[in-house]
DNA sequence: TCGCTTATTAGACGCTTGCCTTATAAGCAC
DNA sequence: GTGCTTATAAGGCAAGCGTCTAATAAGCGA
């Protein structure tokens, strides 16, 4: 009958899902949406609206927007962070070789990639005005160059070098600078040349 | 009488100004409006609310919101690179001395306060959506390259050194990564520890 | 001093947002 | 199957935004 066709207006679909999974997908849209969209584009409705579930089920998972961005880049953190453990620290025994790895890593398509470098760039202005986007913030700088100087630890010390502290603090802003740079141009400073600048940076920091 | 003074709500003052220096007073808001409260809070009647004039005027003298945005993105790089040049430039002759003055420049209060450095963030996350924001960005990259080549055009060419482009691109990457890491926390990297890196990785890219 | 230009304000409109409340049904326990 | 939990949807509400229009007066040239 046409009737049951016509009258009420069906919700589409009504597929229940595992909270984990929900959640999971609220942030995988939020950090879609930033990186598509920016931090002004970036609405509870609209990350709502790419997750395909009602502007109501945000509440239901996340106190509010703002909550759910923080979540977002919690996890982010610690997912990037135990990526570039896991790939760079089975090699610490060449150090050169783990580090290779290690940029490889930073600027590969999972945490460089279209689909998300712009988000990093909200999460830091983020970080400038909020308190508890800073923390999580300094929490991660503070952890990956914990990483970079296990890494580094076991290059023989050379006469000329550096001071370790200010090698490390080199190589990160190398890093983050290199970081900006393909984010604002991937034509102008494509991903193999960063992680050659990278490497030579390494070379020239830590000695040949 | 009193009925003069309740009756209507007295425009509680209207004077009028050259069109220059409001242009020049709505620009200087809009840099402390996005420094201060990121891009999300940064619309166009909050602006005016911090120029002190009615949120109509802004359509009087821009487009629209956005086109105040890239007008004050267009002036601030401008005056920028203007004030890198003036500062660098005389030294010329002594390249260390050179770089040395225009890292100071870049970590000044003019381009690095509490009052403007939030703005570029906001400025660069527009740049990776927005064509005419690229633009800018591009070519303030570009000039403040030509400028840093020009700076170190003196050096003696030693054979041991990196390609000139790396070693530029190196030094560049340098300056934006310990930018980054000042504005995400002044109080662990403080601007002379700023400044003295610079001139480490300096005199490590170059040669000594 | 008068009048014209235009800088400036104020208000209305439609839209979107975040928050909250209510209604619905999906899927598990029994 | 039946019933309860709760994931999900939908709509209402106030507030804020950008845009536009109309009204006002400031300050200059005559």
């Amino acid at each position: 009958m046409a009737s049951t066709a016509l009258k009420p207006p069906v919700p589409p679909r009504r597929r229940r899902a595992s909270p984990l999974v929900r959640r999971a997908d609220l942030v995988a849209a939020t950090v879609s949406c930033l990186a598509h969209l920016g931090a002004k584009g970036t609405t509870g409705r609209e990350i709502c609206r790419r997750a395909g579930v009602s502007h109501g089920l945000l509440r239901h998972y996340f106190r509010n927007p703002d909550n759910l961005l923080l979540e977002t880049y919690e996890q982010l953190c610690e997912d990037m962070l135990a990526q570039m453990e896991a790939v760079a620290m089975p090699h610490a025994a060449d150090p050169l070789d783990a580090l290779h790895r290690y940029f490889l890593a930073v600027f590969s398509d999972d945490w460089a990639g279209p689909d998300i470098i712009g988000a990093w760039m909200v999460f830091w202005q983020q970080a400038r005005s909020r308190a508890d986007f800073a923390a999580v913030s300094d929490s991660f700088n503070l952890r990956q160059r914990a990483l970079l100087e296990r890494l580094v630890a076991a290059l023989p010390a050379r006469a000329d070098a550096l001071p370790m502290a200010d090698a490390i603090a080199l190589l990160s802003a190398v890093l983050d600078g290199l970081w900006i740079e393909y984010y604002l141009s991937d034509q102008r400073t494509p991903r193999e040349r960063c992680v050659a600048l990278c490497d030579a940076a390494a070379r020239r920091l830590f000695g040949v």
